[in-house]
RNA sequence: GUGGGCGUCGCCUAGCGGUUAAGGCGCCAGGUUGUGGCCCUGGAGACCGAGGGUUCAAAUCCCUCCGCCCACCCCA
């Protein structure tokens, strides 16, 4: 085992795991660029106060899993656990609530969380993000919502479930906190031990547990929609008249709340079928007060993230490994002047844009091939003194039998190795 | 932060008190002094995660630490 390797929870992406991660990456993309989205990108820094003033300083994101540290100049820094917060900060200091509004944008990064590492979670990790600033119908949330279902269509992810749910606005939650409290104080000694557990951290979590679902007290418990008011009852009926006239399948779940205190109204998280414990993909909902939270004007928003990795980790459960992408030319140099040679051949090849690997010098003739295979070269160049002095190179096929080997001159090596 | 599982060449694995620590894949070379895929032969590559102990003898038993994975919590 070597003596160094990546931190905790953070990972190399490895050659062999290029072609899915551009894949998925460039679905996300141009799905985004299809809803004229644009791109974004922030610093994976921020002032530590753009998370602390947002996010929620009891949030566990900001409470236990912040990475904060003070640079030499004495600020207080903070590596980005999400990616809502700095989009907002830039759209202020941008003045952005003087463009068209909404400003539609999305960006695609790592975030870092100190998290104890598990299948699917990640102290750095990937999230691709959209967010609608500066709309605040509920035509917005249905946009951004299936923006995001049609990046799972098109990704080819199947079995997905939308679950969305409204929580209002902070004043509702706190109403339906007490209440919530309030119904299932007199039953805490029934309820699991676990549950008595969430009960004093997080009384939402009680109504997640799976030992007491069927408890009277928890199947009777109030639904967060009860509280809603009449302005944050209305949004959400219109969000759920759209999702229903488009025919985007979807379950309302009260019992969904985002980890964010920032969210208000709608909130929403996409799961595949299988679902174990860190099945979640994707989530979002709407931000109406953080924009006013870090010193802007009041300012809507709605928007999602979900995060890469767990998309790469579906999709390698369902589908088979892609192919690596391989040269179209391998160039064998051989003796004095075949290194030198070879060079100016791959150059003049590569400008007609063709992938070409040269052999390493000082190798046999039978290791070049034999290197030329594995790599997975369509045409094999060998170039030696003889060809080096006639500005020529053998060119032969790969892959089949019996290619016949010709003498090319170097300028029209790319011609003849051009796929037709 | 709390539990559980696991650490032997780059990768996968055998060995479970006494072996020069074995094999497969991959890598390198040779089998034609300039011709491949298959095959054959050879080679390089492991202080058996680290430290301590038990023993005549430890990769194998015990302890501590570290790391990775899984789960809880929470979340993407």
């Amino acid at each position: 085992m070597a003596d160094l390797q990546a931190p905790r929870g953070m990972h190399d992406l490895l050659p062999e795991d290029e072609a899915l991660w551009r894949f998925v990456r460039d679905t996300c993309e141009r799905v985004a660029g299809l809803f004229d989205y644009r791109m974004i990108s922030t610093p994976m820094v921020e002032d530590a106060s753009v998370f602390l003033r947002t996010v929620g300083d009891e949030s566990d994101i900001v409470s236990k899993e912040m990475y904060v540290f003070e640079d030499r100049g004495k600020e207080r820094l903070a590596l980005r656990p999400e990616g809502t917060a700095g989009v907002c900060r830039a759209y202020i200091e941008h003045g952005m609530g003087s463009w068209p509004q909404p400003v539609r944008l999305y960006y695609f990064g790592p975030m870092f969380r100190y998290d104890r590492p598990q299948a699917g979670r990640y102290r750095q990790l990937t999230q691709f993000g959209v967010e609608c600033i500066g709309d605040a119908s509920a035509a917005a949330d249905v946009e951004v919502i299936e923006l995001q279902r049609t990046v799972y269509e098109e990704l080819g992810l199947n079995d997905i479930t939308l679950r969305i749910n409204s929580i209002g606005t902070a004043a509702t939650r706190r109403r339906y906190l007490d209440a919530l409290t309030e119904h299932l104080l007199p039953h805490v000694p029934t309820l699991s031990h676990d549950s008595q557990r969430r009960f004093e951290t997080n009384v939402l979590r009680v109504l997640d547990s799976k030992e007491d679902a069927g408890h009277p007290a928890v199947q009777g418990a109030p639904s967060i929609l009860d509280f809603l008011d009449e302005g944050d009852a209305t949004h959400f009926a219109e969000v759920r008249g759209l999702l229903d006239r488009l025919g985007v399948a979807y379950e309302v779940d009260p019992r969904i709340v985002r980890g964010l205190d920032y969210y208000a109204r709608t909130v929403w998280e996409f799961e595949p079928a299988d679902g174990g414990g860190q099945s979640t993909v994707g989530a979002g909902g709407r931000y109406d007060g953080l924009i006013e939270l870090l010193g802007g004007p009041h300012t809507p928003g709605v928007g999602f993230a979900t995060g890469i990795e767990r998309i790469v980790l579906n999709l390698r459960e369902q589908s088979a490994p892609t192919a690596a992408a391989s040269p179209d030319l391998f160039i064998a140099p051989l003796g004095e002047a075949g290194p030198a040679a070879a060079m100016r051949l791959a150059r003049e090849v590569r400008s007609g844009g063709l992938a070409v690997r040269l052999g390493m010098p000082g190798r046999g003739l039978r290791a070049q091939f034999r290197s030329a295979e594995t790599a997975g070269a369509r045409f094999i160049a060998i170039v030696g003194d003889t060809e080096a002095e006639r500005g020529t190179a053998q060119v032969k096929a790969l892959g089949l039998d019996g290619a016949e080997q010709q003498e090319v001159v170097m300028q029209d090596v790319a011609l003849v190795v051009m796929p037709r």
